[in-house]
DNA sequence: GCGATGTTAACGAAAAGTGTTTAAGTCAAT
DNA sequence: ATTGACTTAAACACTTTTCGTTAACATCGC
């Protein structure tokens, strides 16, 4: 049975970097160049988001679809579409407008350009009104 | 930016076994063998089970390290280890006995066979009591 | 400017992951 | 004992990831 994603090395580094080293001590520390230490760090985060995604994507299997934002919607009109929809649904969404567009930047932030959505985004909800973006 | 961890063929056999198809059924759909069907499945289980084994990984990085379960520990004994050292720490734990033993038994599936821990398990806790295996 | 910090790009070698087939194996229900 | 659902293992070709190097680039505080 293996390990999580994170190889020892990028585990290493995310300890280290976690009590507030610098780059360039842990990289003397581990024995490697600076340059290293931060393509190591900079996968582990990578890393991290593709599990957060991964699991994201377990949750959208439980939950019922929403609706479809298009793409070149406003990023600011995103919270009230996914209220009126949840409404529909007779669910109450857990989240306010702020906290919304916080998740939405934080799950997708590829499907965003400055204030305009730039692809289709699929809404989700569960019955207790959590929301995920698939 | 890449996906998540789950390839499309394993989110694909994912979806069709929600909606409660057989591994046949998603073969046909799919045009590929029952054994690949499986396959497929088992490689998505175990790549949501690193995905989750990951992000734990980071929780402990803002826990504090609590104990040491040794080797050879009766897995019943574990959560008044836990809560002992807990309280040391003066932290209450979030957790009664029984939802202890189930997280561990979540988390860790291969630290144990039958009753008895078969391999060194961490234990971290958060300031809120939240309780981590690493 | 200078030094420290961090980031990025390009490249190679080694390691790990993916999809597939084939074949053999449980296990439960009929 | 036969069928259907599911699992396992080995082998294969193929792609991706990881680690490391070197060199260049961007900030920031002094």
């Amino acid at each position: 049975m293996k390990d999580g994603l994170l190889t020892d090395r990028q585990r290493e580094v995310l300890r280290y970097r976690k009590q507030g080293m610098t780059q360039q001590q842990i990289a003397d520390i581990i024995k490697t160049s600076k340059a290293n230490v931060c393509t190591i760090e900079k996968s582990a985060m990578e890393n991290i988001r593709r599990a957060k995604e991964t699991l994201e994507f377990l949750y959208t299997l439980d939950a019922t679809h929403l609706c479809t934002i298009p793409s070149g919607t406003d990023l600011f009109e995103v919270p009230s579409m996914i209220f009126a929809e949840a409404e529909k649904a007779k669910i109450k969404v857990k989240y306010d407008t702020i906290s919304l567009i916080n998740r939405l930047r934080e799950a997708r932030p590829q499907s965003y350009k400055a204030r305009c959505i730039c692809e289709d985004v699929q809404i989700y909800i569960t019955d207790e009104g959590e929301i995920y973006f698939g």
